[in-house]
DNA sequence: GTGACTTAAAAGTCATACTTAATCTGCCGG
DNA sequence: CCGGCAGATTAAGTATGACTTTTAAGTCAC
């Protein structure tokens, strides 16, 4: 996913952000900067860094003469995608999985029905290709190349809702359209019905139906959500 | 709002932070560590810092031999809290508020089905209660007993929820609110129909009626919508 | 037992020396 | 005139040591 990292911090939350979002060290630990260091090999300075970046997004807080504490989960910035990839890569997956497709649920349709007043034409377009790229990989266990036109597509829409956290959102739908791909929590072929809703909606927000669009969007969710239901009750 | 920072990297970012946001170094601007450290008279490493949690909410990049670029809007982490209220600070604060409104038009009716469902007994009471509050504050220019209230309102809702991603949104919809109320984007007393609407909600609530909930939750989140097009267009 | 004083531990800050990598310059050959 | 390679340059990255500040915790007197 994140290549190798280019600097010394980096490498060092690489393994100590999902250690601490995997519940390494469960909240309420204290761990020592300098014992840090020392176990990976960076000087106090890089750690500090480091530490600069788990404290930004609250899974720790450092204090003097105590050390740096592991916060609450309910403290942690959980829509930090670089928390939510740690968190995606750990042992509570799927409790996550959930959290993130209830979240598309709230956030998809909504988008969607302003993607249909606000998507330019090159955007409505895009939205089309790309439900005729899930169309044309929907069958034969076409999987990775009918999970990349998934992933553009409501990375279009949630784009041409014109509102910018939306948009921020692209990135955490991928994420959980790659995981349920990835992780076979889909069945070999994709759903006929999902493939059809994303052409209509398509058509939706082409001919400016917010409602349609809208409510179309809403069924994806709702599936979405009732796959999981199945496979991880 | 937030103190005073403890720490010398937190109050240059006090300063830095919205500095950036609010566009003073716009996009692709570069800016030296050195410099800023000698500019905020603090230590290289103390300015390292500093610099590491901007690149961690992804509003610059650092690169040997060029410097610390600001990043483009797209690229920023616009779900940072920090971020948010340096934004909502700044001078795009009504473009920022409407961003925020519509996210909530979107999360909060869901959630609000979801705490049909899943709230506890005691969140149910608490609702009452904010209700109440609400009430009995609605009328003679008592805004701040109001907006305190309809603060705890919405976080119970979203905590209730269940949804960790929900209730981590409570920060965020206090801001908006207290956003309105201070900057008087609202006017002298608070509408009468959203003060029965929040009762109906947590009425709902109590009776496990999600479809209601969600409806009336959605009719709140619709008015806000409304509001901020009659004063902010 | 309570309160004031002391101690020590760990983070915070600063200064400095040194390393690394990317950009830029300019030379050279084609 | 152009394209590419080589070395110079620059700003970030890393390491380390000395010193400061905060504060938990322990101690002693009352």
């Amino acid at each position: 996913m994140t290549a190798q990292a280019r600097w010394l911090h980096a490498r060092v939350l690489e393994t100590l952000g999902p250690a601490i979002t995997g519940g390494a060290y469960p909240p309420g630990s204290v761990l020592r900067t300098d014992e840090l260091a020392q176990e990976f090999e960076v000087s106090r300075s890089v750690m500090r860094e480091a530490v600069r970046v788990l404290e930004s997004m609250h899974l720790v807080e450092s204090r003097r003469r105590v050390g740096v504490t592991v916060l609450p989960t309910e403290e942690w910035n959980v829509f930090d995608p670089q928390v939510i990839r740690w968190r995606l890569a750990g042992a509570d997956r799927p409790r996550q999985l959930r959290s993130l497709t209830v979240l598309r649920s709230a956030v998809e349709p909504v988008a969607a029905g302003l993607a249909a007043s606000q998507a330019t034409a090159e955007q409505c377009a895009a939205l089309t290709e790309c439900a005729i790229g899930m169309v044309a990989n929907s069958r034969g266990g076409r999987l990775e190349g009918y999970l990349l036109y998934d992933i553009e597509f409501h990375r279009t829409i949630l784009k041409a809702s014109g509102n910018e956290m939306f948009a921020r959102l692209g990135d955490v739908v991928a994420e959980v359209l790659t995981g349920r791909t990835h992780h076979r929590v889909m069945f070999e072929d994709p759903d006929p019905a999902a493939v059809t809703l994303h052409v209509k909606v398509a058509e939706a927000v082409r001919e400016r139906d917010a409602a349609r669009a809208e409510e179309l969007t809403r069924r994806i969710t709702v599936g979405a959500l009732e796959e999981l239901d199945v496979l991880a009750p």
